[in-house]
DNA sequence: AATGTCACCAACCGCCTAAAG
DNA sequence: TCTTTAGGCGGTTGGTGACAT
């Protein structure tokens, strides 16, 4: 039995002073443990709540207030890549398992790229702006989208999910226009404050295009991309992921979206149960 | 001023996975 | 091998404040 239940544990809203006790007890032992947490802090809360608060709001450096134009770009291609739940037709083999490996951490990915942000934070965000904005869209600026889409997204634009716990932050510029480099390429956000369309869009245009796999940067030594490595490492994968496509298949694992291959139609771009994907990443399957 | 509606976001819930016993 | 436990996630709810009528 739930030892937290029987004792009627404290729900709702966090009170100053149980941020307080919670704080001074990570501060002692550390994060972890979170079973104690309740008992050590001398808080009526349980577990999961003194984490979820932890996490969310009293951890340091949590960035709070509007996201940026940045930010928002990075969430809306990352969830480009990995949102898209509504998984069917002409998905290729290898391309179910990255999808079934990735698609289940997607907030929690997505918000590893964005300094400060939790996963709550970017979810909620998602939730409240950006998923409400996608589904109003006119269906030219869908059209428009869905083919920048298609072009801005690219193998040196996505970073390989890093192993917990935590992410490694990658640093944003404050400028309108927000250019990195990765280890084979240079991005350039052409967002403008005075082009509404054009943010609505928000355009990014690749300025140069990846031409040769290179091994890791020194930039982040977690930040290799992912790509890098599974084009490095193919054969590898290739049959690890038969394995495991075999495995899941045999024993009816992948979720029953993923069996649709076969049933496949037609699909228009727009339509809600189409599956989308970038170009480049596509491509690699073909 | 009172009421209704909406947006935001902190928090909860239920589920899954991995590890330990 | 099975069961229990802890950590972690995405989906959802509900309280609150801002704004509209």
């Amino acid at each position: 039995m739930n030892i937290a239940k029987t004792l009627g544990v404290r729900k709702g809203s966090w009170t100053e002073d149980e941020d307080i006790l919670l704080r001074k007890c990570i501060d002692k032992y550390g994060e972890g443990k979170w079973h104690l947490v309740p008992f050590r802090a001398g808080l009526n809360r349980c577990r999961k709540s003194c984490r979820l608060r932890w996490l969310n709001y009293l951890r340091p450096h949590i960035k709070r207030g509007d996201f940026a134009l940045d930010e928002i770009d990075l969430i809306l291609r990352l969830h480009k890549l990995l949102g898209n739940r509504q998984i069917k037709n002409f998905v290729k083999k290898y391309l179910k398992i990255i999808v079934h490996i990735y698609i289940h951490e997607k907030w929690s990915l997505i918000a590893g790229r964005l300094p400060g942000r939790t996963a709550n934070d970017v979810k909620n965000y998602w939730n409240t702006h950006l998923h409400k904005k996608l589904l109003i869209t006119p269906p030219q600026i869908q059209e428009n989208k869905y083919n920048n889409t298609l072009k801005i997204i690219t193998e040196s634009t996505i970073l390989r999910p890093r192993p917990r716990p935590g992410p490694q932050p990658r640093t944003f510029s404050s400028e309108n226009n927000i250019s990195w480099c990765t280890n084979n390429s240079m991005i350039t956000n052409t967002l403008d404050k005075d082009d509404e369309q054009h943010n609505k869009e928000i355009a990014v245009n690749i300025c140069e295009k990846p031409t040769k796999k290179t091994p890791s940067s020194s930039i982040d030594d977690d930040g290799v991309q992912w790509w890098t490595n599974l084009l490095e490492n193919w054969k590898e994968f290739e049959e690890e992921a038969t394995a495991v496509l075999n495995f899941e298949e045999e024993n009816k694992l992948l979720p029953n979206l993923l069996y649709e291959e076969h049933n496949s139609t037609t699909m228009q771009h727009g339509e809600n149960d189409d599956f989308s994907v970038d170009i480049d990443l596509w491509n690699l399957f073909n």
